[in-house]
DNA sequence: GCGGAACGCAACAGGTCTGTTCTGATAAAA
DNA sequence: TTTTATCAGAACAGACCTGTTGCGTTCCGC
């Protein structure tokens, strides 16, 4: 976004920029791509004028990058008891994200057309993904430690195991909604026990 | 697609249809939307006069539905000695899958485009989806009675937990190259003995 | 050999999006 | 009050895609 320091004269509407991530959210949320949705149609969605916009961003590249900051929630801290309830707490977070249809739709469209916006995608997996997977890491290390979980267990391969149903249900764009705490709890006890006959 | 019966007259060229779907795969992996892909740029890519294209696809919906029955694997009969077998096996035929880049694209752009192609997104869903789901269930459901797997299992919850994995992987479009048969027998493994200390 | 269909190539009108450039009006600081 | 930047709205050329039509050519079966 072009920030600009000027003296005087008239400033700038702050719901213009608002508005324009909302019309974004929307036109993604009903199936638009990012290479296909048009600055005519953003202007038309978010009831202002085409100019507005090019006068805040150069391109259509540097919206969404606005956008998918907005969209990116912040890294809640964990020190719960055990490693168990702070997994369940944050693959419940993880779940309440997946529940929001635009901000789904904007990563699904993201992830398909990483491609076309390289500088974007870069910055989803190094400034959403990457932290997030990080605190997994730490707290399965940590479960470890505590002696909760195994410890000849793969942690990267732990935490693939915990998100996967997860993203896979937010990449397949279902629809059912799920109960964040209750799904969270059953995946991690699902994980801890195992399938298997003893 | 637009078969017609005629008596005389040139043959048509089969491998213009081939061509046409190799072209939709190559450019839609190579990062193109299902809505932006033109037809100009598929005959382009194919060697192909836009001409043949229509007379053969009405729409673009009719030459996509082509690619993604193109792209569908037969599915395999399992009946191994152990449901243990039969899941790796299977989930090994499904990360092989994810192993082909421009398949993988082509059901990412599905995903992501859903709500512009209904029709494409139901057949994938009632095609490829369902048929591989039941199996899973078949599968999980005769460990069961086997005694192998536990019985108060939620056998759909199981299935996302095995496929989950594999499907995020796909939907993120990873390119890190896994071995099949290694990767799900480690999955199967995990999901069976659990994380947790006994 | 001849009719018929598919072939590649070219052209066309109608539509859309882009990026830029005008306007006159509005709002806020100097 | 004057200055200055923003605002909405409209216009423009250039590019692209679509769906259709016409052309002459190539190939296949009758």
């Amino acid at each position: 976004m072009t920030t600009v320091r000027r003296s005087a004269g008239r400033k700038r509407d702050p719901r213009t920029e608002v508005a324009a991530r909302e019309a974004v959210l929307d036109l993604v949320g009903e199936g638009a791509t990012l290479t296909g949705l048009s600055l005519v149609a953003i202007a038309e969605h978010a009831g202002v004028s085409r100019n507005s916009l090019y006068r805040r961003w150069k391109t259509k590249d540097d919206l969404y990058l606005d956008v998918l900051d907005a969209i990116n929630p912040p890294l809640p801290d964990f020190d719960r008891p055990s490693a168990r309830e702070d997994l369940a707490a944050h693959l419940a977070v993880l779940i309440e994200r997946t529940l929001d249809r635009r901000a789904s739709s904007m990563l699904r469209a993201l992830l398909a057309e990483a491609a076309a916006f390289p500088e974007l995608h870069r910055r989803y997996f190094a400034e959403i993904v990457a932290p997030r997977r990080e605190m997994m890491y730490r707290i399965i290390r940590r479960g470890i430690a505590d002696g909760e979980i195994r410890s000849d267990v793969d942690i990267p391969f732990v935490n693939e195991l915990l998100v996967g149903p997860i993203l896979a249900r937010m990449g397949s764009g279902s629809s059912e909604a799920l109960d964040p705490r209750e799904t969270s709890r059953r995946i991690v006890d699902l994980v801890y026990s195992g399938i298997g006959v003893p």
